[in-house]
DNA sequence: CCGTCTTTGTGAAGATTTTCACAAGCTCCC
DNA sequence: GGGAGCTTGTGAAAATCTTCACAAAGACGG
């Protein structure tokens, strides 16, 4: 089984996008030229990116639209719901819940944790807001799989731990803070400031970017 | 002028975070070995990226901590002011502008825009929510040149052509849409959604990722 | 049913990024 | 001042990712 670069799974879940919105519209087939363009990618590229997984497309026509979201589902594990805890009854926490997209995808909100005393309690979507000391006792029968951290960098580590230890298996982190997990754990960091820091230095030094950005 | 790539961008941000503890806590000097534990990278990674634009450490010695954090605000360009304009007066928006770190970088708020008549107006930190129709009047004195935009998917390219036509320079992107830009502006995308169905990958297809995570 | 047209799937080539490995240089202690 | 001990800086090798280019396969019109 062939490693898969992570560009690429980023690129399958913006196929499945774009083929939703085609889907709907009815569309009954899409090239990888179409889908390319899309998706600002090349023909090339989407071919190669389908074809570690499959063959899904007729030649001379193209991608059977409906078919392809289908199977995109499937390759990113989306036909199933995932129990989602929030660290951290903040902003970000927030944004992430109100999404429609979250939702929209199979991702619930299992339960929000918090240290502050003026937030525990309050409600929070269709849940409410619980003290950070019951996380353990909570996780057993919540049982979710993905935790969002979203709190500041400091203790971020201590919490990941906590939540590792707990059972959780991925991590989506939004603390601007390095996090080590162990090797059986899947994380992913979202660094605000990293990417306005990438921006920064761009604008500042035009020469080190000749080629075109994206 | 050697094109930069972009994760080594990312990682000289990371150097500098952690630069900054260090210094901080008044630590002298720094090997790549170190720096390469703190950030979970290599230590050769670590002296391939700083190499690029120039020779700052001593042999035998490591990296002088204060002058490197020095050098690298320099090279990110953090030297400076950096005003923001923020498209969406949300959750992700005010996550944005709470974020300590923000401001600590020199990136600050020049005005946000919003179209619910319910939120222009409404005070924003020390700024107001002012109508997006005003836009590109505001612009001409306001001088931003980078946006972050913070709505929804739909209408997100047009506000971009709108952000381009007043000036931007440079679109931190939150949408969960595909947004192209001309060559001369800078555009990076932050996308929840892909991030989430990436972990969800990694749950469903553990054997396409052999080798250890990050 | 045949020829033309389109588009996929995929090895191979090319480009980019990371890792290796080691000479060169600096420190520090005797 | 000289040798032992580290650590940088960097070409070259390795690994990874993207693009190319084309044969194979189906669609479609006549």
């Amino acid at each position: 089984m062939k490693r898969i670069a992570d560009s690429t799974v980023r690129r399958l879940s913006m196929y499945l996008r774009y083929l939703e919105d085609l889907d709907t519209r009815g569309q009954q087939t899409a090239s990888s030229d179409e889908l390319a363009h899309l998706c600002g990618t090349t023909p090339a590229q989407v071919r190669k990116d389908l074809s570690f997984f499959g063959s899904f497309g007729k030649r001379g026509l193209g991608y059977p639209v409906h078919e392809l979201t289908a199977h995109l589902r499937e390759i990113l594990g989306l036909q199933r719901e995932w129990k989602v805890v929030i660290i951290g009854a903040g902003k970000i926490g927030a944004a992430l819940a109100n999404y429609r997209g979250f939702r929209q995808r199979g991702f619930t909100v299992a339960g929000v944790y918090d240290n502050d005393p003026k937030k525990i309690g309050q409600p929070w979507g269709e849940s409410v807001v619980r003290p950070m000391a019951e996380l353990e006792g909570d996780m057993v029968h919540l049982e979710a799989p993905i935790a969002v951290l979203a709190i500041p960098a400091d203790g971020a580590q201590a919490v990941v731990d906590r939540l590792v230890a707990a059972g959780v298996r991925a991590v989506l982190n939004f603390a601007p803070a390095q996090i080590t997990v162990p090797p059986h754990v899947n994380l992913k960091s979202v660094n605000m400031a990293m990417e306005l820091e990438g921006l920064s230095f761009a604008l500042t030094n035009p020469g080190y970017l000749d080629e075109g950005a994206a």
